[in-house]
DNA sequence: CGGGGGCTTGAGGCCACTCAACGATAGTGG
DNA sequence: CCACTATCGTTGAGTGGCCTCAAGCCCCCG
């Protein structure tokens, strides 16, 4: 969803003052801290004051909303050089968590709007990239209102292929769970629909790991996906 | 959905300059167009360029995505007072149509983008309104993929309450089918929602206009909403 | 080997959708 | 003034897609 995903995998993760628009030695005020979560564990909670932006450095992270009754929707999945925390004004709006171990890089908020302040260009990308969250949200609002189980599995598949398939495979780190909530479905519609597009032959599993999926006819999985 | 809606009905409207922290007189750059569009005429379509923004003088619109086969999901409605089509990089990622006859102000988005350039003011505001909407998107993922029908109903009409009810009553622009459309239901399941909530007295209608609601009982409303 | 988490699959139920009929209102033209 | 039409909204009957509940398998890890 953010548009500063490293797509080579052999070059090295730009860092994230580099995603804003900063030379790394010339921004002395902008510290840049390292984190890790184990598998499972909040980075954030909802409604808590937002005071640092971060940068998935490997793992992945799921941001999500619940109502009072357990009810779950999970706005994003956060993958290895996202940028999350950013969602603000001034507190969190989602709860993150780690969905396996996972590490970040963090910057204070405050001190990245000082910068903005007076750079730009720095401006420009801090825009820029709530505009790709926007755009990402708007997306997924369709999905969740007008597209049926199929539909929906479909546009996962396709936007996950996107962000992590290497050597024609990807590797899932999010359980049926995961995925089902972020879809607005149950995990048992989503292992359906997985099924489903199994037997047909769309896609394979890589020996008996369920999260590694090789798509082998994303012409056929496109056709199915129905464009706006 | 944003922070700059006039609620005093007696002061007049500030226009978007203001909105956006721009003096009238001090930014001979930015000019201050007014257009009408009559009522179900669009403003302007998904994936044109997005040269101007706009401002709801009088009137109502929507914004809506379209599947190829025809079913819509509306993203927002824009109210007297609220700001659109700044949802962009480059191109608009909606359709708008005006809902009921509507006048708007516009100005060039270049020229604003110019000034923030310059104007660190400016700039924040700018990202304090797509925040904004980023915010709504959010709430709404919520909705559309984790309430029931009548959750939904009960949202929409709370979030309609506080944008524009008057001396007691509030008058939807919006027909059935585009409410249905904004909550990711059918236009029945949305009147039966709304006769539901009649028979029990949460909600009056002024006479036989169905589009004219009185909320009895906010209280007992917000208890059916669910918060997260 | 036992326990637990993750995934799949089946059977049945329910909520929202589909299809349809009907009433009310507004606009149009004779 | 009265058809005539179109639009909008409500309500009912029946269907269906997704959910719920449950069983069972596989794999990992003690």
């Amino acid at each position: 969803m953010f548009s500063y995903v490293n797509t080579d995998p052999a070059a090295p993760l730009p860092n994230m003052l580099g995603a804003f628009g900063m030379a790394s030695a010339s921004s002395p005020m902008v510290t840049l801290n390292e984190f890790t979560y184990k598998k499972g564990t909040e980075i954030y909670g909802e409604k808590e004051p937002a005071d640092y932006v971060y940068q998935v450095k490997s793992g992945a992270v799921r941001s999500y909303k619940l109502l009072s009754d357990g009810r779950r929707q999970i706005g994003a999945f956060h993958l290895v050089g996202d940028i999350f925390g950013l969602e603000n004004g001034s507190e969190h709006r989602f709860t993150t968590e780690a969905i396996v171990d996972t590490a970040v890089h963090l910057v204070k908020r405050r001190s990245l709007e000082l910068v903005a302040e007076s750079d730009a260009m720095v401006a420009r990308n801090l825009l820029g990239m709530t505009t790709n969250n926007l755009q990402h949200a708007e997306d997924h609002m369709l999905l969740l209102g007008r597209k049926t189980s199929l539909e929906r599995v479909v546009a996962f598949l396709l936007e996950m292929d996107k962000r992590l398939t290497a050597a024609g495979v990807m590797t899932l780190p999010m359980c049926r769970r995961d995925i089902a909530d972020y879809l607005g479905l149950t995990l048992e519609t989503v292992s359906r629909a997985l099924s489903r597009l199994h037997e047909i032959g769309i896609l394979g599993f890589i020996g008996n790991n369920q999260r590694q999926i090789v798509l082998l006819d994303r012409q056929h999985l496109a056709n199915l996906e129905l464009r706006d």
